[in-house]
RNA sequence: GGCGCUAUCGUCUAGGGGUUAGGACGGAAGAUUCUCAAUCUUCAAACCCGGGUUCGAUUCCCGGUAGCGCUACCA
């Protein structure tokens, strides 16, 4: 069997991201889901979103919602969607193929309640004692009663029979049946269990190759006896190493907080494209040390070779001394990255609703000036609001009329300073090179570096030394701001 | 407990029977510009442990250890 997507043998590639909506999307079921659509674009393949929720109890609504606004906010798309509790028949007829084989018997043990003893301290449980055996007629007859019954799998462990499959990561895997319990295929309300309806929905699907977590990794024995039993070729298999915490552990909501939520990456000004790149760094690496990449190129160089098999860390900060830092500090790097590598338009469309939301009127024509001057000392679009500031308000906040004093001055030179640019600036228009002349013969005049010149004004105009560089900063100021400000801050060190 | 998977700098990773074990983030130092950022240069930083196999193992094999996963009428 080949694994080429030119192999004219070869069906069309058919993947599918199957989240169970039980709770938001996380950054690991983003990734399994990049993964799919990465393979799927690569191999001119079918992506198929399918929710698999027939866990009817937990699932919400507020989880749908979530896995849909974090898989838009990527941006990626997808070309079918199905539901499984649409599908309901479709399960309960493999089911019944399976009974009808005798590779499934009827168990009326009533469903295991406490949860006390669920890791098994005493053992492997591989079947509920005396049901398994029961003649085809004792358990018709029971069934016709209406007693209750959940429907197993009959797993073969006679004459030490094994179980096999290869999988696209992590190899040949081979199982006794002699270490596979009977799993459930039906509860005893007649919905399917997660084996059955994700083997049914698969075969149904045509799907080709089944990428998903390696916590799965163990059940896929299960899955490739269903599939067999049901009298369909199990599809490839492609499991991903799990994405952990710093302390190793699963990533959970509940532990870590809301770093591990797609949308909150979203909401702190990651660009889907950086954080699509971030993800893909994790578990896979297109072995040519390229590390900032495009989503094409990431669909150019994506393979399932390439796929690792250790867990990687999300290398978050659990209690986060800012917001910033709370974040993988390569995804941050590859956020700015992308940012820097946008186009200043693209960049300004980005940053104005942002902008807008903090309650700051502006133009998108002023944004667009603003853009080019913040764009290499901002990493996530939030940053916007912190290093542009000063463009957006009237009023600057106040500041420390010490930061107005050069260095190796004083607050007479700084007076200086500021007198004589509000002398000189109401003559100079205002655009980079005119302005530059003007603040540096100023300076000579004064007899002073032009660093010392211009940091009283820096400051005096942006409220702090931290800034992006001067001529550029009062251009898009304007002469009138500029000078009301440096007035403001020759009263304040009076 | 049983079964399975995994193990290279702090983190993400490349590599692979003989290498100065490579890159990136982060850290440190320096260069540079009007500050900051960006950029550039340099530095520190790793093959889990023990046995084999071999002339030679970080690489192959076995064992240990550790971590993770599965062991539900959850997915």
């Amino acid at each position: 069997m080949s694994n080429s997507p030119n192999a004219p043998s070869s069906p069309k590639p058919r993947v599918r991201f199957a989240p169970s909506p039980t709770g938001f999307l996380h950054v690991g079921s983003a990734r399994t889901f990049i993964f799919n659509w990465l393979y799927a674009r690569r191999t001119g393949g079918t992506m198929i979103l399918r929710l698999d929720d027939t866990d009817v109890e937990r699932n919400t609504d507020a989880s749908v919602n979530s896995i849909f606004d974090g898989l838009k906010w990527l941006g990626l798309g997808w070309d079918q969607e199905y539901k499984q509790s649409d599908r309901g028949a479709l399960h309960r007829h493999m089911a019944q193929t399976i009974f009808d084989k005798g590779l499934a018997y009827r168990d009326f043990t009533p469903a295991h309640t406490g949860d006390s003893e669920k890791s098994g301290v005493q053992g492997t449980w591989l079947f509920n004692p005396g049901m398994r055996e029961l003649s085809r007629q004792e358990s018709d007859r029971r069934a016709a009663t209406g007693e209750p019954f959940a429907l197993r799998f009959r797993v073969p462990r006679d004459a030490g029979q094994l179980v096999r499959f290869t999988d696209a990561v992590y190899g040949e895997q081979i199982k006794s049946g002699a270490d596979i319990e009977d799993f459930a295929l039906l509860r005893s309300d007649g919905m399917p269990t997660y084996h059955l309806a994700s083997c049914a929905d698969d075969a149904d699907l045509c799907i080709t190759q089944i990428i998903r977590g390696q916590d799965h990794l163990s059940n896929t024995f299960k899955h490739v006896l269903i599939f067999e039993a049901a009298g369909y070729a199990p599809p490839q298999f492609a499991h991903l190493p799990l994405l952990v915490a710093p302390d190793g552990t699963k990533l959970s909501k509940r532990r870590h907080g809301p770093v591990v939520s797609v949308t909150t990456y979203r909401d702190a000004g990651f660009l889907p494209e950086a954080f699509i790149n971030f993800l893909c760094l994790l578990g896979w690496s297109p072995k040519n040390d390229r590390e900032h990449m495009s989503v094409q190129e990431l669909i150019d160089a994506f393979s399932l070779e390439g796929i690792n098999r250790a867990n990687a860390v999300v290398n978050f900060k659990d209690p986060a001394p800012t917001p910033e830092e709370a974040f993988d500090p390569k995804a941050v790097w590859l956020n700015a990255e992308h940012i820097r590598a946008l186009p200043v338009r693209d960049l300004s469309q980005k940053l104005l609703p942002l902008v807008r939301d903090a309650g700051f009127e502006i133009s998108p024509e002023r944004m667009l000036q603003i853009a080019p001057l913040i764009r290499e000392r901002i990493k996530l679009l939030r940053d916007v609001l912190t290093a542009a500031d000063f463009f957006f308000v009237d009023q600057l906040p106040p500041y420390d009329p010490a930061e107005l004093i050069p260095q190796k001055g004083d607050a007479a030179m700084a007076k200086k300073v500021l007198a004589k640019a509000h002398a000189i600036l109401p003559n100079v228009e205002f655009r980079h090179d005119p302005l530059d002349q003007a603040l540096r013969a100023a300076a000579q005049e004064l007899g002073l570096k032009a660093g010392q010149m211009f940091q009283p004004i820096r400051v005096a105009v942006c409220g702090r030394k931290n800034a992006p560089p001067l001529f550029e900063t009062l251009e898009v100021l304007g002469k009138e701001k500029t000078l009301r400000r440096i007035e403001q801050a020759l009263k304040k060190l009076t």
